[in-house]
Order: structure tokens, then C-alpha cells, then sequence
DNA sequence: TTGCCGCAGCTTGTATACAATGTGCAATAA
DNA sequence: TTATTGCACATTGTATACAAGCTGCGGCAA
């Protein structure tokens, strides 16, 4: 049995994933041939699944030019943490009251798992997803489909710099507790204070992704000190 | 010149508007042949743009089966209308403190054509359009792009409902009057007053379409009354 | 030298042809 | 009759082949 239906499919999977996991620096260029080559698959179905990353916002079509992946602005990376400040408190409010002590212990069985793979040290490749399950298991009784699906394509979105956020600094510890926080305000129906530690957790992790791509400005800029 | 870069999104573009303009009901499967023959390409072009119309919500792939048109539930409109107030209100509130004088008055350009159009009975057609146009422009000094992509895919999605409504209602002259108040309210800078009234104008129109579609319901059910 | 034009090569976009999957009908057996 | 199996057809998914557009370089003229 295969593990996709199509190869399109596999291969967008695939693709969002190097993507995500920095493998090509926004800007580049994606080559269908080349794809095609490493999936050993014909262009037909890179180019289909170069169009869904595109409808996910990970690459950016120009006519006749290609498909190159797409650079955030400082400016988009905070308005995107914005958009999810307000969709994902929106959906937490309403997602809290319907809470069943069944989906409340699937969020703590997730966070346990998180712990356990924090001590060990293994890879934080996976840290993105289990970060959005975590989420996702929260939000999920305000039964919002539609809402969902925005707030998870803003994720994925920003998913990249979330993980570079990651890699740079020690925040995994700091987020770590705060999700531990934040279902025991969930469990408690303490809508507010849930709501309010959401939106700083989400917008300290922008701040922090946010100094570090500045850092980063600053180093280029010395580095080329021509203004073109 | 052509119209289009390319051919694949050309067809996207005349497709979406025959889905929007309501030929295919919710449901209807889109054969990819079918639709190749109609404009005279290969199916490769025809696929590409199903694709680029299911990144927009009008459109359904399903693996080896073929592409629907979407169906919304009642429930699903509402949560696409409440999004929107989130949503717009939002942007809007971040607009006003912005706006110039000369958008200001591009926006009464555009209600100025409406009206026009309206006394002389043009056709509805491009009505959604205009709305949108207008929207936009109250919008755009928020600078805010990200938010107006979502916002834009929002507006695509409810499109064909809100057409249906206009064509049973005759509520153009209500939003009409509505869209001057709006744009009065945020030339004197009255942001709570606009935003309420912005919201009480997405949440009528949410409510008009769903009375008449559950009318359309029952009377399905009248006709039909076998429980299958 | 400098600016512009045109051609060559490379890449993308699309048509055609073939492979694979899903669906419905027909034949068979219970 | 009804359920089930298998085959044929319709449709989608993908490979290959070809057309069209863009880019950059070299030559030519000012």
C-alpha cells in the first residue's frame, strides 16, 4: 500500500517538509526538473504540488520563471503572530466550555509525550507537530472547521521560523510550561486568564523570532557594506 | 497580448466565475475532459486550475475520483460570516486612523458607480465586485496584507451565497445605504460606530442567506418526503 | 565605450499518450 | 430473488514529447 494516494501528494508532503525544515533560504529557486529528479517522478506531479505549497504560502509562482520559496518580512512575520493571536483566542474561548475530561487528558497525554522527548534529547524535528497537536487538541470542541483551517495554514506558515526560533534560543522549556499552564487554566474553564497567557505565549515567540532575524539583518549588513 | 500568463490561469479565472455565477451546484463534479474541451486546452492546464480553486475553497479533490464543487452547511456559513466580523472589524479598526482624504473619496467613487448601475438596472453580475472593491478600499490603509489575503478568501467562499441572496432579496438598496453610513462613520474617524455597523451589516446578510436556504430545504423536503 | 538588438539555450507551460484506479453492470451461485 | 465476484469501461493520474517564454551573452552600431 502506498502512503500517498497520488505522487503529487507525496511529494508536496515531502516538499513541505525540506522547505519547512530550511533546507532552501527564502528566495530560492525550485527547479521542477530537479524535483523531478530526486523523486524520480515526472513534472506533472511537482508542479501540482509546487501549486499546493503555493495555496499554503510556502512558494510563489511567476509565470514562465518558476517557483521560488517565499521570504517573510519582519512586518508579515508579526502580522501573521498577530492573525493568530486573535483567531486562536477566539477559538479558545469557545472551545473551552465544550472541553470533555476525555480531550483534556488527550492534550496532557501529548504534553507527557513532549516531556519525555525533551528528556531524552531527541531530534526537535517533530517539536512543530507536536506543538500544533497540543493546540489543535485544545481547539478542536469549539467544532470551527473553517476557523481551524486558517489558523492551521498560519501555522504552517510560520512553522519555519518557529523552528529557527528553536534552534537559537532555549525557549522550548519556557513554551513547555507554559502549555502545562495553560491546560490546567483550560481545565478549570478560567477562559480569560487562558486567552490572556495565549496571547503572550504566541507573541514572545514572535518577539523572539523577530530579534533574531534583526540579529541576523544587522550581521548581513556589516558583512556588505554596499547599499544596492 | 493575452488576457493570461498562462492557460492554466485563464480557466481558473472563467471557472471560478461559472461556480460563483452558481452553474455548478454544490456537489457537481467537475470532469476534467469535460472542461478541457470547453476551452479548447489539454486537461494538464484544466487540472492545474482545479487545484488553484481548491486552495480557494470552491473545489473538492478527491484521489482518483475526480473534483466537486464544495457544498457549505448552514453551520459552515455562519462560522465563514462570524470570521469575517472578527476578521473586518479588525482591519478595519486599523484602517480608519489611516485613511487619506483621497482614498477616502475613491471609495465614494465606488459607491458612486453602484449607484448608478443601480438606477439603471445594470446587471447584478459584477454587484459582488463593486462590494468587495469597496470593502477593500476601506481596508487597505491598514496595511495589513496577510490579513487581506484571508479576508479575500473569505469574501470567495461566501460569494456565491451572497449572490443567491441578492437575487432573492432586495436588499442591494439596504447595503447600499449601509456602505454610505460605513463610509461616513470612518471619514469622521467614529471607529467603534463603524465597526458595530460593519459588523451588523456581515451578520444580516449571514442571517438573509440562511433563512433562504433553509426555506429551500424545507421545501425539499416537502417534495421528497421519503427519508433517505 | 556604451547601448541595443537578436539569437541560443535553458526552463517552464501544455499536448498527447499511456498507466492505474474506481465504478457499475452482468453473470453466477446461494 | 439477492448477494457476490469479476470484468469492462470511464475517468483520473502521470510520463513523455513538444511549444513557448524568458534570460543572458555576443555582435553590431552609434
Amino acid at each position: 500500500m502506498p502512503a500517498y494516494k497520488t505522487r503529487a501528494q507525496f511529494v508536496a508532503n515531502d516538499l513541505r517538509g525540506r522547505i519547512l525544515g530550511g533546507e532552501f533560504p527564502g528566495g530560492s529557486q525550485l527547479r521542477q526538473d530537479a524535483l523531478a529528479k530526486d523523486y524520480d517522478v515526472s513534472r506533472i506531479p511537482v508542479r501540482e504540488a509546487l501549486l499546493t505549497l503555493e495555496s499554503e504560502g510556502l512558494v510563489e509562482f511567476h509565470a514562465h520563471r518558476g517557483a521560488f520559496t517565499t521570504e517573510l518580512s519582519i512586518a508579515k512575520i508579526r502580522e501573521l503572530f498577530e492573525l493568530r493571536v486573535l483567531l486562536e483566542t477566539y477559538i479558545l474561548k469557545r472551545a473551552i466550555p465544550n472541553l470533555t475530561e476525555e480531550q483534556l487528558d488527550d492534550a496532557e497525554g501529548i504534553l507527557r509525550k513532549y516531556d519525555a522527548a525533551l528528556d531524552s534529547r531527541g531530534q526537535i524535528d517533530n517539536w512543530s507537530e507536536y506543538n500544533f497537536a497540543f493546540h489543535q487538541t485544545l481547539y478542536a470542541p469549539a467544532n470551527l472547521p473553517e476557523t481551524m483551517a486558517i489558523i492551521s495554514q498560519l501555522n504552517t506558515k510560520s512553522d519555519r521560523y518557529i523552528r529557527m526560533q528553536l534552534l537559537y534560543t532555549q525557549e522550548i522549556e519556557k513554551a513547555e510550561r507554559e502549555h502545562h499552564t495553560l491546560l490546567a487554566l483550560s481545565r478549570e474553564g478560567r477562559i480569560e486568564q487562558a486567552c490572556q497567557l495565549l496571547e503572550t505565549h504566541i507573541l514572545e515567540a514572535c518577539e523572539g523570532i523577530v530579534s533574531i532575524l534583526e540579529g541576523r539583518a544587522q550581521a548581513q549588513q556589516q558583512t556588505l557594506p554596499d547599499t544596492r
